[in-house]
DNA sequence: CTTGACCCTATACTTGGTATAGAGTTTACA
DNA sequence: TGTAAACTCTATACCAAGTATAGGGTCAAG
């Protein structure tokens, strides 16, 4: 299977592949005599695998943990479930911070329900005055 | 006032600041004779209202809207509330998204309570057959 | 035999900054 | 007055997680 077909199997871009090739999140195909990447069902499978990592919005290097792990099954799979629950904590924390920007801009928002003038809107005066900063997250 | 002060009062970095007036959210300040940039108090309300802006996660190029709108005070706040409008939108769906997220890897963490090996891990074997993948919105 | 579809590598771009190198300037203190 | 520390300057590289492009090579069909 050339990447073209696999890109298309799984739905991810031939960039994308050949990106997580980069980051060693799939190991290097065979060649064909042209140099063509052939790629077997175990890439396939493994795309997929990545892919749903991907889905449930993991970074590269939380993946990679994963991936080690899943590689030695007979190692403790408590490395795994930490890496999940920090995942699942990382979310938590930034719902929570979301969450408190939308009632701070929909506060903001009420203060001008008639478009008006510049000069006049509530929305540019809360925005000039508001004094409590809400702290950013990174993720 | 030199930058390292304004940097100080607004609680921005050095670099944040140039990168903002790289970015012309901030207009490029007069310099000092040894070609220091020299900040009156204008660029530090300006700073702050940036800085305000970002902690409602607002991109540049938003800001970059509301600034402009901002200064002709005759003109209508209708884009502004727009710009806010959808801001809020895109937060919510943000919301929703990692909700749903989370409790994915919920239900997945709870299918490996004691820590077994990898190849009896019940969070592996769901992340091999979870089926149905969960968009990703990329803000 | 040439056109189009595919593949290759290498590089630049995105966002919102941070971190560095290597240089010049100003301030404090002895 | 000297000099060392603290400050500033520009330019460049780096982060995540890819996408987009340039400039080439390869392969199958008509």
């Amino acid at each position: 299977m050339k990447i073209g077909a696999l890109s298309t199997k799984t739905g991810l871009s031939i960039q994308a592949i050949r990106f997580y090739e980069r980051k060693a999140l799939l190991s290097a195909p065979e060649r064909t005599q042209s140099n063509y990447r052939s790629y077997s069902d175990v890439a396939l499978k493994q795309l997929m695998f990545i892919k749903q990592c991907r889905a449930l919005d993991m970074t590269i290097e939380e993946i990679s943990l994963v991936l080690q792990a899943r590689a030695n099954p007979d190692n403790s799979c408590a490395e795994v479930n930490a890496t999940i629950d920090k995942h699942i904590a990382d979310i938590e924390h930034r719902v929570d911070e979301l969450k408190a920007l939308q009632s701070t801009l929909i506060s903001m928002r009420s203060s001008c329900t008639i478009d008006t003038k510049i000069k006049e809107c509530g929305v540019l005066h809360k925005l000039d005055n508001i004094v409590e900063m809400q702290a950013t997250y990174k993720k």
